[in-house]
DNA sequence: TGACTTTGTGCCGCTACTAAACAAACCCGG
DNA sequence: CCGGGTTTGTTTAGTAGCGGCACAAAGTCA
């Protein structure tokens, strides 16, 4: 079988010179499988730049190494002549990591495997009022029952959280919607945790936004983007977050895309920052609500003004704050495209509503205040992805196998 | 000499084996010699992380490609004990790229070998009212010329162009300050002229802001750094540039980093781009010699406001002025410093002036208006390197040797 | 049924490395 | 002046990962 003499040739027999070869683009090849973009080896031979022999090669490495599958049976393509592809796709019983998510009213946990698909579930928890490492560890403590109830190997964990997280120290630096100290070292504890728990792989975290961009970017509607803009509103305040050329754009620590403090209306509401007009808090929940002249509900502001734009924007009182959220957040954005100069940008929260209720004007006062209008025909776009921060945090804690299969498994 | 057979070993004899091999780690090794982070083979070993084997075939290459030079005498480094290495530094008498600039008063040409070590200068010459064709002609002519009178290989060619040059097409698309239409095909012309003239290699376009900040990242005030931010004041208006990960940051078509636009004093000048206020006409030298009561001398006023800056900073209507402009120039930087979080700004053209002038204020300002001040304790430095803008389109014209040097040069 | 098209595999060889031993060139302490 | 110790460079042998090529497999089309 193997030609020359190989001294550890003895318990497996068979492809066991394939598992020794691949090491180089094993990375990418595992990469396209796993963002859709490669079906089939024949397209996995086009999109690597390698010879058959290789990209075949490469494909049954990952197969013996239990992330993808190739079909046993070849699927014949509609419409094209010639043999038959076998499919690829990723393996549905291969390893998982573990995805961890805090948020201002609690926090989830789940289970998610290549492909960026979740597993399993742990049933999100109502508000908690503790500390970081309890919080840490119930989540952690979650995700670890998920684990033992579904009896999969997992090969690392990630954490999105509601602040900026610093880097190299990774601590949060903005945390307003929890009980945390601001400097929490989040990243610290929640490896702290993961070890505890006896969880295998290493452990990661990131804010919630750019792992939601992130996700977008691989499973989303940012696939196929070089430079993905993100920009989104939660509960409170403005997040954003860039990707380049398939990386998350962090800054030298960790702090870029703070872009809730851009100036959209010079004689607006004071700000927290000192500023007065930030798109922060010109393009909020609160902002719209009361624009619109309504009192806050009981139901939670973010859900109480889309169902608002949903369901009543013939109302002219609701219809006019819209159009002023509209304007301002179009103005925030024209900065960034003059700025950044991406190719795709995609909204979430609040904006992604805004979005919907009238793409044209959005359009329209992004292009419009761009300098020459040229790159503001860049497509705005919603978020597709359900718990997209949940699937980015899955995305961080695959990456090195992304990087090096053979590594990080072996 | 050959060991195995070589049907090819009859004309060139020795170095045949070495010019076959280290096609991979070439392209690092060069950009390490170029960039002067890789003074000796031992350096080159640890940088590129490989065997010194390797290290020494590599470097025995380039050598032998007449791209750099291995000094024949080992060198005694001071206080260190152990063998002496033999010092690394780039070919003198190595191929070289034709640079050019073009901007308001005239244009430029020069020969710039590696390590951004200009060659030779063609006289500048004054302004040109003429149309793209003409003035590109008349600069590559004049890189002709020069490279004739030198006698050496050239390799490339590049241009700094005074606007935005849109990607993919190499269109400049605001150049105010020339003669020359909007939308001009510069990349076009220029490699149509760089043809026309007999002049080898590939032919290159972009911003001269851009390139300034690529040129000060490998051999300026940012090597080292890995995200630089610059922004450059001119005769009139504001560039921006932004080099991540050692590459420009051009954006999805070119357009990114047009910060002449970011709003720095909502009560401020109307603005040709319809805003009020920004930073392209609140921290020009016009808006300072306006400011400081100066009437526009017939020297040019970016010379003129330097001046005033230099030797007449104790009078009080100029100090007064140049505070203003210090704090309009801090909160866009603030800005950027938030969105982008770069370890590194620099600064040139009168913005440099005004940080020369008041460092504190500035560093102050800049931090004060960052979030969480952490970001705000990014060093802000003034450019170093004379003719930046020609070295940064050098720069581009040697990218795709430092990317394959066996490949460009072969 | 056979020509054509496309996909996948086995084999050989090459290129760019690594590993390890050796050699060279400095220091220093006696 | 001579023999360790230390660092640098070279030589030789070996190897991982990929390309090239011929061939086999599995479909479509006429």
């Amino acid at each position: 079988m193997n030609g020359k003499a190989d001294p550890r040739a003895e318990g497996e027999v068979t492809t066991r010179t394939r598992l020794e070869r691949g090491r180089g683009a094993l990375g990418p090849a595992l990469e396209l499988v796993h963002t859709g973009r490669a079906p089939t080896r024949a397209v996995l031979t086009a999109e690597l730049g390698v010879t058959r022999a290789t990209a075949g090669a490469v494909a049954a490495e990952l197969e013996a190494l239990g992330l993808i599958r190739i079909d046993a049976k070849p699927s014949a393509a509609a419409g094209s002549q010639g043999r038959p592809s076998h499919r690829l796709s990723v393996a549905e019983d291969g390893p998982v990591v573990l995805a961890a998510q805090v948020h201002a009213d609690g926090f989830r946990a789940a289970l998610v495997g290549l492909g960026g698909r979740i597993v399993a579930t742990a049933p999100g928890c109502e508000t908690v009022d503790a500390d970081p490492a309890q919080v840490l560890g119930s989540v952690v403590e979650a995700g670890a029952r998920l684990l033992r109830d579904t009896g999969r190997r997992c090969v690392g964990a990630g954490l999105a959280a509601p602040s900026a997280v610093a880097e190299p120290e990774g601590t949060a630096l903005n945390p307003l919607h929890l009980a945390w100290p601001a400097g929490a070292q989040v990243r610290q504890i929640f490896t702290d945790c993961v070890r505890e728990a006896k969880i295998e792989g290493p452990a990661f975290a990131a804010n919630d936004v750019n792992l939601a961009a992130l996700a977008e970017h691989r499973h989303g509607a940012g696939r196929g983007a070089r430079d993905l803009l993100c920009v989104a509103t939660g509960h409170r305040g403005v997040g954003g977050a860039l990707v380049l050329d398939g990386r998350l754009h962090t800054g030298s620590s960790g702090l870029a895309l703070e872009v809730g403090h851009l100036t959209v209306n010079p004689e607006g509401r004071p700000c927290h920052c000192g500023s007065r007009g930030c798109l922060d808090v010109e393009t909020d929940p609160l902002a719209f609500l009361t624009e619109a002249g309504r009192e806050p509900g009981p139901e939670g502001l973010l859900v109480q003004a889309r169902a608002l734009l949903r369901d009543a924007y013939g109302d002219p009182s609701v219809r006019a704050a819209a159009e002023a959220l509209i304007d301002r957040l179009g103005l925030g954005l024209a900065g960034l495209v003059n700025i950044l100069n991406p190719d795709r940008i995609i909204l979430g929260g609040l904006h992604r509503a805004l979005l919907e209720a009238d793409p044209e004007r959005l359009r329209a006062v992004v292009a419009d205040r761009s300098l020459w209008g040229r790159s503001g025909g860049v497509p705005i776009l919603a978020c597709t992805l359900d718990h997209n921060s949940l699937v980015g945090a899955a995305e961080l804690a695959w990456q090195p196998v992304l990087d090096d299969p053979l590594g990080a498994l072996g």
